[in-house]
DNA sequence: ATTTCATGATAAAGCGCTTCCTCAAACAGC
DNA sequence: GCTGTTTGAGGAAGCGCTTTATCATGAAAT
């Protein structure tokens, strides 16, 4: 394959020509013929673009990047990469950043603001275009210092208040709407909900949501949230709706698909059937829903659009730097499985 | 944040020295103190250091690399970054090359060995250090001249063969042993395989493990295996699995873990009751297989070793460009759960 | 015949860093 | 007082590329 690294130069000699002349023929190569402002004559154009063939030639992209100051790659920063909501996003990004010739680097923080940091100056370091991040809790100033400093910047799931940075988010309150709604309309009255108990929007969104879509539904009176430790959740999970069940509990709204998968195991293991005796709605997608015994109703998250539209945002924050930044709110979609019908 | 990039020299200029010597104060600190060839004044180095910090320097990656042609970079090549066998894998890559300074690209295949060449040759432009890569059918050739460029490589999953290449598989054959020896201790008799039609070294070893063990487990006549297309795993599981049942088979035994979940889909729809009727063993590990109506049994491997095993062996082949390739077999643990049992 | 001008090509600077080589000074041994 | 050695530091080349400013050349215009 390769064997000695062609460079520019080679090609230059071999064809007798200058190094600047091979190198405006590769780049107008890749450039848009119509705003070539550069004329280089037919015949050696094609001829430089045999040698290069020929010779194997690959541009050397350290030193582009160190000319240009630019190295079409992208930084994305999620909460962890084999989580599957992310995983699905980190695809569509791949995804799309390909067709761009952008390369991306992805990394996880495990929710911990330390690591994001860390993340973010190596990414930095390294000389990123741009960012697209799932702040997590306790990273709000940090990264309203990386917001100032002009790299371009999205955030995605969550946002953060008082920061003027670009944004990419679900309507979690319409989220939560339909899932009590669904409920609702089975017939439960007695729904309560199970969060995180972090300080990001998306989960305190979703929070808000469940409640206004209780009282809006005249069912004020029975809000309960139980507020999950993320970092026992398991535990935690199994006490809650251990309570709740011994309370006559009629359903359960998760906020998250590892709540909801937790859930379901802590019911199994209660032995508590669904939907007969409580009837559930989960969040996000898992290949573990259509398995399991009754398929589970759920708040699907519109994952490409999620990867699309930060993605496409970045560029135009990348390609236009003083653009103004936006939040993108889109839209979920209850799935309805059985785990949240009547019989 | 990053104002307006300090550089090198003006650490120089701020200090009174030359830059020659920021650089070796700033190298200095990242190597082995033992192995500091040179000596640099205690004082001088101290207020280097406490320039560069003040004025928040940060060395530039692409000057770096440019000079010394190493990006501190590696590549990692999967089928597919979204499922979660692989994304697993990705999270292990990615905290382990984390810690030792190098970051980590990763790209998807799709099993399309034509997006493989692509991947590879984006990032070999980009300048990776090395290469970890999960070869897809009809990449041999391909894989085969970057093995002999000399790029630091190691593949993971599969194999291929005759190519002298580094690699961290699976000892599939163990594994299929073990889930037909299980079968076969519950009573089964009748056990057949459900696996990709691909010309892969782990399916293959997979089919023929499965052989394997049954003929020496005396059920050499009972040997079906199904290959399914991975194009179109749903519909074509579905009525493999409805006609072997209709002949009355015990008990499947799947390739892997996408097919798991097809297959348990299949036997639903079907309503047929597992392990009532049909046995079931999977692959991979899922959160379905607690959550399914009985738990599964499934053949576990070690994500975390395969992550760890080839980046270090990645590493192994970056440090030493002439080590000999070598590759390392993983053992596969089955875990039981009520899918395989006799009642 | 002279000026103008489009065309095609080049020279050279320099992006920020590493590293080899040179060098000054100080101090040792003789 | 001379040579040799250690210690601390600087000079400068150059990695491969982009890009600006400049320059030949021949054809068209005057």
């Amino acid at each position: 394959m390769t064997a000695k690294k062609t460079t520019i130069k080679d090609i230059a000699n071999e064809a007798g020509v200058s190094i600047a002349l091979v190198s405006f023929v590769m780049s107008n190569q890749t450039r848009d013929p119509d705003e070539r402002i550069y004329k280089v004559n037919e015949e050696t154009s094609r001829r430089i673009l045999e040698i290069a063939r020929r010779l194997n030639y690959h541009p050397n992209n350290a030193a582009r990047t160190l000319r240009q100051g630019k190295t079409n790659t992208i930084g994305v920063i999620l909460s962890d990469i084999s989580n599957k909501f992310f995983a699905d996003i980190a695809r569509c990004i791949e995804d799309r950043a390909y067709k761009y010739d952008y390369t991306v680097i992805f990394g996880s923080t495990d929710e911990n603001a330390d690591k994001l940091e860390n993340l973010v100056k190596v990414l930095v370091d390294k000389g990123i275009d741009g960012l697209i991040i799932v702040p997590c809790a306790g990273s709000e100033r940090f990264i309203a210092s990386v917001a100032e400093s002009r790299m371009p910047l999205v955030l995605m799931d969550r946002n953060i208040g008082g920061v003027d940075v670009s944004s990419v988010v679900l309507d979690n309150r319409s989220a939560m709407l339909q899932a009590v709604s669904t409920l609702v309309e089975n017939g439960c009255t007695h729904i309560e909900m199970v969060g995180y108990d972090m300080c990001l929007s998306n989960v305190l969104e979703r929070e808000e949501g469940y409640r206004q879509a209780m009282e809006h539904l005249g069912l004020g009176d029975h809000v309960a949230v139980h507020r999950i430790d993320f970092r026992n959740i398991e535990s935690q999970v199994r006490s809650v709706i251990g309570s709740a069940v011994a309370r006559g509990v009629e359903a359960f709204v998760f906020g998250t698909n590892t709540l909801t998968i937790s859930g379901l195991k802590a019911l199994d293991e209660l032995e508590v059937s669904v939907p007969e005796q409580v009837r559930v709605v989960g969040f996000d997608d898992s290949e573990a829903f259509e398995l399991y015994r009754t398929s589970v109703t759920y708040i699907s998250q519109p994952i490409e659009q999620f990867g699309q539209e930060s993605f496409d945002l970045l560029m135009k924050h990348i390609r236009n730097r003083d653009m103004q930044s936006m939040t993108v709110t889109l839209k979920p979609q209850i799935v309805e499985g059985k785990s949240s019908s009547k019989i």
